[in-house]
DNA sequence: AACATTCCCAACCGCGGACTG
DNA sequence: ACAGTCCGCGGTTGGGAATGT
């Protein structure tokens, strides 16, 4: 895939390592979506908004279906073509896990000869299976995304919980990833590779959220507490999503034997 | 085995709509 | 009404993997 590049502003491209896709999920899973704009600055990603949304939305969000598409899949995707055009995030819609721009990919590569030279899909020469899946890619490797039917996708998981997501408190991405990731867990030491300094972060923060109470008086709490434990000590407001091992298991997330995401 | 070509798809880019002040 | 900002969509690109010679 693209060569890792910077920009003129400092920001990466290309290819996403496995780094940045744990730092955008931890985030996401801790605060949600709440702004794509400001959340790589929060997040510790040195990428613009729109790449990381394309990222999350595209590869990272749960209930991503992967590999290739049925019969059934492809023709929905042919009908509603026809009824639709290039709609493709209307006709990705009407397909559960898939993503628009896998459809259209799908669409490009495969189902479009099928329907110029109006052969049948099942007669049609298939792609290459996508099972290769990119597996050598960076960013991909250590993906282990498990495809649960019960799994709501994470809008559902975030828009039907309570919450509305406030700006994040001033934790590090990295303390953010260490809350979700057990298995990572180690030393406090870790929080010094933050990409952000706390004071940093305290200084960009808007006004609003420092005044509200529920950060200002637990915001001694947040650089010393290093484990999911922090669920209990009441760090986390109501507000926020409480993303704990039980969470996680009830959504397939979490592998509670092997004690790792399954992401 | 080595090289050339084709395929595939993750990621980028630009545009337009929605929203806000 | 207008300008600025943000988000989402669709078209396109580019480079690694697969396939062909």
């Amino acid at each position: 895939m693209r060569t890792p590049c910077c920009d003129k502003n400092g920001l990466r491209k290309g290819t996403w390592t496995a780094e940045e896709d744990r730092k955008l999920k931890a985030y996401i899973a801790r605060y949600g979506c709440w702004n794509w704009r400001q959340l790589p600055k929060f997040a510790g990603l040195s990428r613009c908004g729109k790449s990381c949304r394309l990222r999350w939305m595209n590869y990272l969000r749960p209930n991503i279906k992967r590999g290739n598409f049925s019969k059934e899949e492809e023709n929905l995707i042919i009908n509603l073509h026809e009824s639709l055009g290039n709609r493709w995030s209307a006709i990705a819609a009407q397909l559960p896990g898939r993503t628009d721009n896998e459809i259209k990919n799908h669409w490009h590569t495969y189902l479009k000869k099928c329907t110029r030279q109006q052969i049948p899909i099942s007669q049609a020469q298939k792609p290459r299976s996508n099972d290769r899946s990119k597996s050598k890619k960076a960013g991909q490797k250590t993906s282990k995304f498990k495809i649960s039917s019960v799994c709501p996708s994470t809008h559902q998981i975030f828009e039907s919980s309570q919450f509305s997501p406030p700006p994040p408190p001033p934790l590090s991405s990295e303390l953010c990833s260490l809350m979700i990731d057990t298995a990572t867990v180690n030393s406090p030491s870790s929080i010094a590779e933050n990409d952000v300094s706390p004071s940093e972060m305290f200084a960009e923060t808007n006004a609003s959220f420092w005044t509200d109470p529920i950060f200002v008086d637990n915001y001694d709490n947040t650089y010393d507490v290093l484990s999911p434990l922090v669920v209990d000590t009441g760090f986390l407001s109501p507000h926020t999503p409480v993303i704990d091992e039980e969470f996680l298991c009830s959504y397939n997330f979490y592998d509670e034997f092997n004690n790792v995401l399954n992401w």
